[in-house]
DNA sequence: AACTAATTACTGTCATGGCAGCCATTTTGC
DNA sequence: GCAAAATGGCTGCCATGACAGTAATTAGTT
């Protein structure tokens, strides 16, 4: 028992869920982008050497499952941040698949005021809203995505 | 008198509205290329196939303002969907700048069965709301979408 | 009319991202 | 043990998208 809050007939884009989170999105990624352009760092490259940073990747396979990003562009992404040298490749011993991922010291010295950029923009985009809205707005966007992993997942 | 719902020392991505906003936008994404995938049109293909099948735009400049998109990006865009035989290239009379825009009739063939697609994974992914929650889910984007704009007008 | 500014479409160049396919290496199933 | 499958990193190719710059045209000003 699905709702029908849309239908063809009536279909009008601003009125969709779909629109409005990209909106919502398009704004965030360009005050993060401006935000970060100081550094010369994109916001896509800021995302990889976070996880990296708070060791929730060490690996370019890690990085493109946490980023839902595909290996091919992760390797160009890590040739980007390797070239600027932020990130280094270690080959691994263990498996020699692997190539392990090391941020620099230029790399480690950036993320305190990158991490600061980013908590900035969101309590900025976040004003006017209380605890209480911010937790109902996290449980939306998270039933959503459930709802949309469970169909995937049939 | 922002709020402070994140501070630098506390950050972690997955409580983070910009990362569930991703997260949502991306199953989305996901969702709708995987529906529109047998007509051989992308997401992106479609939102430009729309905005002009509803007179929401006449010319590529028309199309860039409602995407939010490059006027470079609308001028390739356009090519691959005049190559593909959906839209076609008119140069205006009145202003010789422009360049009208119109769906052939294979654009126009397509257009039902895309916005039932769309209508489709927009109901699909808000299993389990009620219409109030939708509303307040739509309030809470365009509220941060206000916050947003109202900075960058300063 | 002449000059300037704005607009439109376009191009080159780059970053990002998906997909398919490749090879080396490791794990699994028998 | 060994063949098959899975995994990790990589490459080529293409779509999407941003930015800067160009040429043609129109609008606004003097």
């Amino acid at each position: 028992m699905k709702p029908t809050f849309y239908s063809a007939d009536s279909y009008v884009i601003g009125d969709s869920i779909g629109f409005l989170i990209g909106q919502a999105q398009l704004r965030l990624h360009d005050a993060l982008n401006a935000e970060l352009a100081p550094t010369g760092i994109s916001w896509p490259q800021w995302k990889v050497l976070m996880h990296v940073y708070y060791k929730r990747a060490e690996t370019a396979a890690d990085l493109s499952r946490c980023t839902a990003n595909d290996t091919g562009s992760m390797t160009r992404m890590v040739d980007r941040l390797e070239e600027k040298g932020f990130l280094r490749r270690v080959r691994s011993e263990a498996d020699r698949r692997q190539v392990k991922l090391e941020l620099t010291d230029a790399g480690r010295a950036l993320m305190p005021t990158m991490v600061q950029a980013v908590v900035d923009v969101l309590n900025n985009q976040l004003e006017g809203f209380d605890q209480a809205e911010l937790d109902l707005f996290k449980s939306f966007l998270r039933r959503m995505v459930a709802n949309a992993d469970a169909r995937k997942a049939e």
